[in-house]
DNA sequence: CCGTCCGAATCACCTATGTTAGTGACATCG
DNA sequence: CGATGTCACTAACATAGGTGATTCGGACGG
């Protein structure tokens, strides 16, 4: 499948029924102007969403009002997955630019379960590669410096920007706010500008107006905490619930 | 079913045929000592492992050395999941107390996926809660002081340990070291000591050689950073692959 | 064309946490 | 029963990153 559906067939094919229901959640998209949310810490969990153009984000607010952000969400993202085993909605969902994603209900989720077990199989998949997402962000905030969180994080969204196909000779486009980066890096807006001046002034990176360059790969990764971790990619998984 | 068993029905209802499956597990169980390692980062991702006994840690180490303590895992818990995304393990497992556990291979997780909706459903759900978890954890690592992290902490585990009937009026078995619990909260060990001890002396915990009394519940909730989601339960998914 | 607002960029200063370097209490073991 | 090692605990000092406040420029709305 093409963008921003081919995240889906990463670990595992799909069969033309999953193809189908899948093709089928795009008919109604929602739009959600930039800076809206989509749904907020406690809402009733509906369902989620899988997001089809634009940048959204998710985040958790603590009780002194500080506010973390847990992942910046590209499209072919689903959204508020982990809150379906809550009682309310765990994290806040918000459009980071204008954004277009189609809402699947509980009940939908159910009986894909039931009868779609390729389909269930790559959101168990997608879900455990969300978890080493997490898993890297939790190390890179627990235990490396703040020029190390941010080469990590750029290197990050250059890569998943990438994978997309927005990102032009290292060129993408950047809308975020340092107090953003703030809140997703854990670090303050005022360090988040010295950081990026810091990476601007070594020349491993430009500025422009809502756009970044990495001008040195090698030199960010050199800063970085660690290497990525690399996907199993589907041979592993080629087996699962038949053929596609 | 009985505990370590109990988590996997947490959500949905299971059926004879899966839970016979997951009754075979436990057949050949392999015991690691304290200490020792029961997968390293980067060693090839054989299956997943099921805790039957004792407590375990997953971990990830930076380049300079640094270790992240991603989670202390409990009894009921599944070790190693997030890998079976990547080439190799991302996390590396390891006993903290003697631990008994059962390896489950690739293959008998892809004929589950194949042949067992609800038990899939349960795991696709339950790993929706570890991410929730992941979450949490980010959330107070990136914001919220050593205080409030170490009281968050042990309110976790309590109530973790609790859930599995580990605890007796507020008092718990706590195998861990200064060090690792500062690698878990992305401190040193001399920071974790002074503010153990400032817990200790505000009269919220007591500590004892290997164990921990909580005291003060209320007290230790007041400078939490925030409080504890709530789970769905099973009412919400209680019509996934047909009746249990 | 002029106010208003938001976000980037600075600056001076502060503090929570890290660093280094110990000591002493127990275990474990040969 | 000394030798060795691990872990809790302490203290003096260092620093990465936080705070609060100000300035500036561009985008937008009327």
């Amino acid at each position: 499948m093409q963008p921003p559906f081919h995240r889906l067939e990463e670990f595992v094919g799909l069969t033309p029924s999953d193809i189908n229901l899948v093709r089928g959640w795009a008919a109604n998209p929602r739009r959600v102007a930039r800076h809206q949310p989509i749904r907020r810490e406690g809402d009733p969990v509906n369902g989620v969403f899988f997001l089809l153009a634009g940048w959204a984000a998710s985040s958790v607010i603590l009780r002194d009002g500080q506010r973390q952000v847990i992942k910046v969400h590209l499209p072919g993202d689903m959204l508020g997955f982990p809150s379906l085993v809550l009682s309310s909605a765990g994290e806040t969902l918000e459009a980071i630019t204008d954004v277009s994603l189609c809402p699947i209900p509980n009940a939908a989720i159910g009986r894909l379960i039931e009868h779609n077990p390729r389909l269930t199989a790559a959101l168990l998949l997608n879900t455990q590669k969300e978890r080493v997402a997490l898993m890297q962000a939790l190390t890179w905030i627990g235990s490396a410096s703040a020029l190390a969180r941010m080469a990590a994080f750029l290197l990050d969204l250059h890569d998943r920007l990438d994978s997309a196909g927005l990102v032009i000779d290292g060129t993408f486009d950047f809308p975020l706010t340092q107090q953003f980066i703030g809140d997703l890096l854990g670090l303050t807006a005022v360090h988040v500008n010295r950081t990026l001046k810091r990476l601007d002034a070594t020349g491993y990176v430009d500025r422009k107006k809502g756009q970044i360059t990495i001008l040195d790969f090698e030199g960010l990764r050199s800063v970085s905490p660690n290497l990525p971790p690399e996907p199993a990619g589907r041979a592993a998984w080629s087996r699962i619930g038949g053929k596609a």
